[in-house]
DNA sequence: GGCCCGCGTTGACCGGAATCAAGGCGCCCG
DNA sequence: CGGGCGCCTTGATTCCGGTCAACGCGGGCC
């Protein structure tokens, strides 16, 4: 399998140059760095922490499009607006780049744009597998489907970063607070909570604290999340 | 702007060189191309006709991840298995490749894989927009939003093979039935029946027959959207 | 270590859309 | 032009999940 990260694409003189065009930048928890409707002058690699991409309705309801974990690249080439919000959850590491001179680095290299093409499918894929989600499943579903995939996600990225065997973990702790995985699923906050207890008293996950999770059934959680 | 048929972004000599890797086929109404878990061995351009992209729960119940018109792309690159189902709303016209030896040739003309990404990111964008719409708004916005982009997107396809001027047409015959209609909004057929009958009681639009429809106020269709 | 703020949980109630159940009627066929 | 099938519409009822409201409690801060 090969990495994750798209410069990989690249021959080692190649990333040199890309990464003299990036600049390594920090935000703390809670940043927007690109709000929905202003100019998209940047896009971006993640190198530690995890991202939301969000976009709401006129009257303010939001929904998280879908979240970026280490090694994922953000942002919306070719496009001279964003369309969606990008947001830390956690602190965060990126290197950005100026989407401009991104894209004309891109037409230079053309194996770059290649794994920018697989890496969009797949968020397409996966943003395929959200529609069904949002569009015909209960909300115990969209819960267990989430607690899966960030499972996987969470595995994924700890293994690009330090080569773990990407394995779904089944213990961690939640990026996402209550309100955000119920403007993940498209639920209430309080439809959420009311869930998670259920699959907790159910004996299919432990809760401790207020983040920390552990799946603890992950063939029935499979199973809800299915149907 | 350009053309939004992918290979127009390709040479002369080029393009000929890809039409001789394909080969024209017509389907009728109904016909399925591609069943979602089955090997991808096909990726095709659309020249006439509407065709559909499904996935559907355990239990059966479907939904529409997509609707493509003619000059799209259609099929899931660099992917041994298909993720969803491809299907014919009319009778359609296929310019079908095999996607291997698509693959391929895409990885010698870059400009080629430049057009696909730049289309991969539409098809996103529009996922986006679809995914608010499941997740946060009413039957009501849903229907309202399906019929906007609906116009929108016919009058291109007119346009890309006519052209027209790409204005959103404000009469049309609806490619898909109330059944399609629900499945794409995730909707039950009674209720985007209700919806329909709703806005034609209001004055908003004009039904004849079962399948053509008037935009006779764009503008509260609009804001029905909206929220 | 205790206090307090904000996130999370729980309960009561409501409402929009799904589901269940009949008809109506457009459209294709003979 | 008439019949009948299948799509569509309409109505009655149910129920899931949203909303409103109050309380609990974890964890950060003094």
């Amino acid at each position: 399998m090969r990495s994750r990260v798209i410069c990989n694409a690249l021959a080692p003189e190649a990333r040199e140059a890309l990464g003299r065009l990036g600049r390594i930048q920090r935000y703390p928890r809670g940043t927007t760095l690109v709000w929905e409707g202003e100019d998209s002058r940047i896009v971006a690699n993640l190198l530690s922490g995890v991202l939301k991409l969000s976009s709401s309705t006129a009257d303010g309801k939001e929904q998280i499009l879908g979240v970026a974990y280490p090694s994922d690249f953000v942002g919306r080439l070719f496009a001279p607006v964003a369309s969606y919000r990008v947001t830390a959850l956690t602190d965060v590491e990126v290197c950005l780049f100026s989407r401009t001179a991104f894209e004309a680095f891109a037409r230079e290299h053309p194996a770059l744009e290649h794994a920018l093409l697989e890496h969009t499918l797949a968020d397409l894929d996966r943003a395929h597998a959200q529609l069904l989600d949002l569009g015909r499943r209960s909300a115990s579903a969209r819960v267990a489907a989430f607690l899966l995939d960030l499972s996987q996600r969470l595995a994924e990225a700890r293994c690009a970063a330090a080569g773990g065997d990407g394995q779904p973990l089944d213990s961690f702790d939640l990026p996402l607070d209550r309100q955000q995985i119920a403007d993940l699923t498209g639920l209430a906050i309080e439809t959420v909570s009311r869930t998670l207890q259920k699959f907790h008293r159910a004996g299919i996950i432990a809760l401790a604290g207020r983040r920390h999770v552990e799946i603890r059934d992950r063939a029935r959680l499979a199973t809800i999340a299915e149907a």
